[in-house]
DNA sequence: ATACTCACTGAGTGATTACTCAATTTGAGG
DNA sequence: CCTCAAATTGAGTAATCACTCAGTGAGTAT
């Protein structure tokens, strides 16, 4: 008898596992990579059989699918999270590093190896790229309606900022050796780019 | 008898295959990237034998650090040709896409995949960017002279300029499908650049 | 002519790794 | 208790590759 309480074993158990395995393959990502990810690590890490990756995804493509979706989507809802209404460029601008910071190690390798994955998880990755370049657009049109800000076409707006961030945190151990980038440095470089981009330059405190 | 015109056979007979290699194993990296050349291919690719690689370079890596130093040494010393002495900040910035755009495929995969390479590489990768940074900053401080341009700390202004690049670079089939982006997109990208760090905004034509 | 050396050959080796599958364990239903 | 099947096991398979090495043949020296 199942009493009200109860999950069948062998389902609670089922979805253990595969928790497990997309939690030990995360860890492995964040440290390995992507592209560096080997199946009877994962399942060594799972604590489960390297047969057992197999019987819960058909492949290891789909399990980093799977763990890139997860995390693209995350991003996603944690920036959208960020972001209050009618938040300022600065506010924008803030709460996406902030948002990276929390994922910096596996974000930082996505934005490495993203471009030697197969096409299809290149989809998932545009998606929040478009995703910041949303709320940035919203914020800078706010801005600009108050008349403080450069005429600059959105595009490339949007490109000088990721291009910078990015840049940082792919050259991570230059900037911030040791340290989280989007922590360490977030303030200068939104101070930075608000500079570049405003009518009447600010001096960097 | 060796008349005067000959060199000896064999050592002509090797550094043609030496040459041969390299040639092969550098289209081999602009279609399949570093992290895909498989010395077999080369061998092929050269019309020699697959053992013949490993008589030229004792290991692949070799042969890859080979191409990504003569990769980057001729990029150097061509930003060096292109930057005539005193040349204004678009003249550098100029020179700089140009000298990208006559390498651009096989820049782009060593941008991409120079962080999943042996730190030994990144060494000669770095060298090509502090010449850059060099240039740019020599043309910073002429025009800097003139009081155009905004007080901004060099490696800000370097590291907005780069990242800008490379995220075009890395995106190119986003910003010019099928193209040379450092040709298409070039005048654009220095205009862009050089409205944000001037003082007096100029509107792009 | 003879001996020797050098560049090259290409079949073979060993290491790695995603994926398979017959066997086994274990929970659930009767 | 017995039976069925779902979940898991782990040894095995097949493919991929960098690298090796005994052998070959064409130059070169004497």
């Amino acid at each position: 008898m199942i009493t009200q309480f109860e999950v069948p074993h062998r389902r609670a158990r089922k979805t253990a596992t595969y928790t497990s395995l997309v939690g030990a393959a995360r860890a492995l990502c964040q440290r390995q990579g992507f592209v560096g990810l080997r199946t009877a690590d994962v399942a060594k890490a799972a604590g489960v059989s390297h047969g057992a990756v197999f019987a819960h995804f058909p492949t290891r493509e789909m399990l980093l699918k799977s763990i890139v979706h997860d995390l693209t989507a995350s991003l996603t809802d944690r920036l959208a999270e960020l972001v209050t209404l009618g938040a300022s460029l600065r506010a924008v601008l803030a709460a996406h590093l902030a948002c990276l910071a929390e994922q910096e190690d596996l974000y930082r390798r996505l934005l490495i190896e993203a471009p030697l994955l197969p096409e299809s998880f290149q989809l998932a990755w545009i998606g929040f790229q478009s995703a910041v370049s949303h709320h940035l657009a919203e914020a800078v049109a706010i801005e600009r309606a108050g008349g403080s800000l450069r005429p600059i076409a959105h595009h490339l707006l949007f490109n000088t900022w990721i291009g910078l961030v990015h840049h940082y945190c792919i050259n991570r151990e230059l900037f911030a050796p040791g340290q989280s980038v989007f922590t360490a440095r977030a303030e200068m470089l939104i101070n930075h780019f608000l500079s570049l981009v405003s009518l009447n330059p600010q001096e960097p405190p």
